[in-house]
DNA sequence: GAGTGGTCTAGACCACCTT
DNA sequence: AGGTGGTCTAGACCACTCA
């Protein structure tokens, strides 16, 4: 017998033949879900995870993985794992911007412009507001955050014949207010294409989350009621952070 | 100098700075992107891409997890990695079922009921049906496929008052007709709910992927013109095969 | 039976956060 | 300066798929 290939530090399979970290995936999760581990507090390290629970870091990290997946814990870079607070619900039917409805919801939002720039509409974009290849068009990106911690980047393209002077404006709080208070531009009618994705760069460092961290990616565009397009939206949100609700009437 | 504790395999950070598995990463996304992998593709075994890349499996796999998240790639159970099929788009204000909309984007759906039971409505399910807690209901779930590959499991409660015999009908194919032409129940109004989630036991065994995939719920309730609740179903899906898109008009 | 991914170990060094 | 997660290596055995 070639016994020196054995691992003799090998441990058993439990009992109940499950992986190990689905094993400790549930521990932790139960809890969170008692309370006995509260939203925002840290985990344990993964080090002391280690020691305590005598399996691998590798082990360790697959369970913590999992626990993100899931949207019940969040990293933060080199500091640790929280336990991710509630996710707040967005209605896209309302026309009600993140500042109100977060605000809404008992959470305090806040936005940061991170650049405001005039850049020439590519082909595809130029199609969707109805312009020439090459015009130009407000390129609007904002970092938006609930409670302190990011949770969104949004680029958002508008039409310069439609609100000129925006880069003039306050963008730190609601778009919506200043398209219709300034410009009177009312959207009527919203497309909305969402879709789970994976945060990457350079979206991810913005949020501050590992590159291929999952999100969900909303794209929405705005109608006014003479059916020119008054918004064009690229919104990145961290998977945990986001419920979407919808009320409809079924068309035919 | 403790040259006693340097390890001498380990290779050179890239001159990019760049972690390995993001390097490889986007070899293999760029693969997909110009078609070289087609969708379907089984990808090249872990241990023959560690072979050609000279890297540990482990940094190996971590690229491949990437490529998982961000929905390009997809694992059959120890048989490989594949490219994603493209994903199918969603319109739930439309009151197509599953059946006709993928048929309508030229993919093949398929349908398999897992079980119909009568159950104890629970305090919340109650309380959505308008019933007492305990009432029976039908449980209904069902896998649908697109081109062969399970894509959801979903789980549907239907208030036996309204449609009774169900049991008795061929439930692997539209539902939405037969609560319409056996029952004359027509959907006038959807409420949805929408998040993304990790596919754990038991979905994920039924979809056959791995316990903590991502996906996406979508839950969705189902009103008639006199404002009962004709249908209450939460969907799973594999993250990699839905788009949803919504067309609506605002309210104030 | 050969090959695949799934799980797990036991280290190492690094960049960065925290105090 | 000490601790954290981030990256990476180099193995091992296992359960399962596929031909």
């Amino acid at each position: 017998m070639p016994a020196a290939t054995l691992d003799p530090m090998r441990p058993p399979r439990p009992d109940d033949d499950r992986p190990h970290y689905l094993t400790l995936r549930d521990q932790l999760g139960e809890a969170i879900a008692t309370g006995r581990l509260a939203p925002g507090t840290r985990l344990p390290s993964e080090r002391q995870l280690q020691s305590e629970t005598a399996t691998a870091r590798g082990t360790i990290r697959e369970a913590l993985f999992q626990l993100e997946a899931e949207g019940r814990i969040y990293r933060r870079d080199r500091s640790g794992w929280y336990v991710s607070p509630a996710a707040v619900t967005y209605d896209p039917t309302r026309w009600a911007g993140f500042m109100t409805y977060v605000v809404e919801q008992g959470r305090t939002p806040a936005t940061q412009t991170l650049s405001i720039d005039s850049v020439a509409a590519a082909a595809a974009t130029a199609g969707i507001f109805g312009l020439a290849i090459g015009a130009p068009l407000h390129e609007l990106t904002r970092r938006r955050s609930i409670d302190g911690r990011p949770v969104l980047v949004e680029r958002i393209m508008v039409d310069p014949a439609l609100a000129p002077d925006l880069a003039t404006q306050d963008l730190d709080g609601s778009l919506t207010h200043i398209l219709s208070r300034h410009y009177g531009l009312a959207a009527v009618r919203n497309h909305i294409d969402m879709r789970p994705c994976a945060l990457t760069t350079p979206v991810a460092g913005t949020l501050g989350v590992k590159s291929g961290t999952p999100g969900l990616l909303i794209v929405r565009t705005s109608f006014a009621a003479n059916g020119r397009v008054v918004e064009y939206d690229h919104e990145y949100w961290r998977h945990d952070a986001i419920k979407v609700q919808v009320d409809l009437t079924i068309r035919a």
